[in-house]
DNA sequence: ATTAGCACTCTACTGAATCGAGTGCTAATC
DNA sequence: GATTAGCACTCGATTCAGTAGAGTGCTAAT
């Protein structure tokens, strides 16, 4: 960013990344040359190094050990692999053969074994959260009187999502009334989305004063809410114990921070809702992600669509010192087969 | 069970027992004096202690360190427990009353409610299993058209737990027939538990050769395949982090495999299966739960009901080392509490 | 039957010594 | 001027002996 390097300071640079990637240790100059081969004396990588800690890319975690990626330095390999990102991670063989997305009519089903695909794949943490109401359209509506002031509300979404909810009312409905109301609604409504219906029914609340506007105000209800809640959205995480392999995570006291913020699932939510409004893949290395940064994570994410429109996001969570040149792709790659394989089923 | 304990050697054995689950430390002679007092000195304490090592109620981690229980000797001390049961135990105030389960109709939410405040109050992992397929009354069941081939199939119980599944048939059929079946279903099957459904639509087929039988054998499948994979139900399990704070999985290779075991959902469902045909609360120390054992782990289950009809399972997941005396009645007030808040939902 | 006393055992902890990996600096070399 | 060889130095990790402390078992006295 502020002094640019060099091209033999950034081979060295991706040198140790690299070399710390795979075996987590400090790396020193001795260790460079040997497996790597720069024509160069482990004295002359000493220097280069040492500017490189200089400049923020490297740290020293002690005065007498080999050097470690700083996140400034992770950031600076990252953006090289995404911004050339095809040509040299494309034919990454990620494993993914292995494992493959079934078109099924349980959406669901198929969210949480694209996590589980995503963990198996990545040996970290795979997380896909459900799509965004707001986003999703819907095909279908139904009413249906369970007892007196029961109503069951059945959402289905064109990707076969379905959501149901009881809500209290406090008049009692007719059956035959719930009925035409249903039709009445999946006539008018189908294909929008939930905010498009919402607007909707407020037009039609004025419009049609009497017969149906108890009915609306109880269709428009748990609607609003949804949207302002974002009830509903779930968080799938597979994999939690992959990362318990990871050497930064024998500290016991890392592991029982970083296990707390999965079962808080709803700060991964918030954090994913970051990637609706950019393209491709993002990573957030270390504190760039606010709160799961103090956990020594990386995120890597991005969003399944139908068509243009972001539904939802899925990704993987796993140490700073991951294997992005792989991930990346993988989290590409899961993306796209994910919304490929819903809209096959819808 | 082989040898039968003096009054005097049971008071010590489970002095050792109160004193270990407290402090995790092995207990020695010269402590259980100072923390209790029997009139005895430590040398006569200690003759009393050989015994009860010899008999195989307490162990001997190493030759000069104390004394610790035996899964025998937890037993032994579990099931004075559970004999007397309420009597001394009843009155633990075990800090449910800061949590309560409020009627609602989101019955999945009750339940992840319920294991949540299992687990607050234990300190240890809650688990609740949602009530089986088979022992569930049906309330409503729906099929609703949403594409050709596709058809939306709802079912409620009365406890208000709502399932749904889509499936594809081969032939289309007009909402209006589905609409017609689904009033006979209703009005036929309301009330009955799947078993029983699945008999008599065995039946209706012989009878009633032609119309329905497309039908009925579209809703037989389903309810079958239900019957035999127990699909459908699921684990609650929360506070898994608690259990990180006990001293014994300070070892991260324990932790991993314990955890590995809450990843593994399934086996730990068969595990709950076996309280469905009991009584009260069961108790499993260590290895006694054949897959838990490995993990230093105990189970404390018991199943909630309608009227005396067995629905579901709930209890916790703790070391071996916990507060049996609080833990117990804990999970027996909570399953009535859950019993019946099920009861007033319905 | 109980207990005081004593010798003994074993773990956990402490501190010194050593090893090794790695650095920074300086002077020599290409 | 860039590169490298050589060397002194630093610091973590490991090892090892020594010590303190908790607890036991046994024996003899009460």
């Amino acid at each position: 960013m502020t002094e640019d390097l060099n091209d033999r300071s950034q081979n060295i640079l991706k040198a140790v990344i690299l070399s710390y990637i795979r075996t987590a240790y400090p790396v020193g100059s001795r260790t460079l040359t040997k497996t790597f081969d720069f024509g160069l004396s482990p004295a002359s990588i000493r220097n280069i190094m040492a500017d490189l800690e200089e400049m923020g890319y490297l740290i020293q975690p002690h005065p007498s050990a080999g050097r470690v990626p700083s996140e400034k330095g992770y950031r600076f390999y990252v953006d090289g692999l995404l911004s050339e990102a095809d040509p040299e991670v494309k034919n990454y063989d990620f494993g993914v053969q292995q494992y493959s997305l079934h078109k099924t009519d349980d959406v669901r089903g198929l969210l949480q074994e694209t996590s589980r695909m995503l963990s198996l794949c990545s040996h970290c943490v795979g997380i896909v959260l459900t799509p965004k109401f707001t986003n999703m359209l819907f095909q279908h509506l139904q009413f249906i009187e369970l007892r007196r002031h029961h109503i069951l509300i059945v959402f289905v979404s064109t990707e076969g999502l379905v959501q149901t909810k009881i809500i209290e009312t406090d008049e009692d409905f007719a059956q035959q009334e719930l009925d035409r109301f249903s039709f009445f609604l999946n006539d008018r409504f189908k294909g929008l989305t939930l905010q498009e219906i919402r607007t909707k029914l407020l037009d039609q609340m004025w419009e049609d004063k009497e017969s149906y506007n108890r009915l609306l105000q109880m269709a428009l209800e748990p609607i609003s809410e949804s949207l302002i809640e974002a009830q509903g959205e779930e968080l799938y995480l597979e994999g939690a114990t992959n990362i318990l392999e990871q050497p930064e995570f024998s500290n016991v006291e890392n592991m029982k921070t970083l296990f707390r913020t999965f079962e808080e699932k709803y700060n991964i939510m918030k954090l994913l809702d970051k990637c609706f409004n950019s393209e491709g893949v993002q990573v957030f290395i270390g504190s760039e992600n606010a709160f799961l940064g103090t956990n020594e994570c990386s995120l890597v994410i991005t969003n399944y669509k139908r068509g243009n429109q972001a539904l939802g996001a899925l990704g993987i969570i796993g140490p700073i010192r991951m294997e992005y040149s792989r991930v990346i792709p993988l989290v590409d790659y899961t993306a796209r087969l994910l919304s490929q394989t819903l809209a096959e089923t819808a």
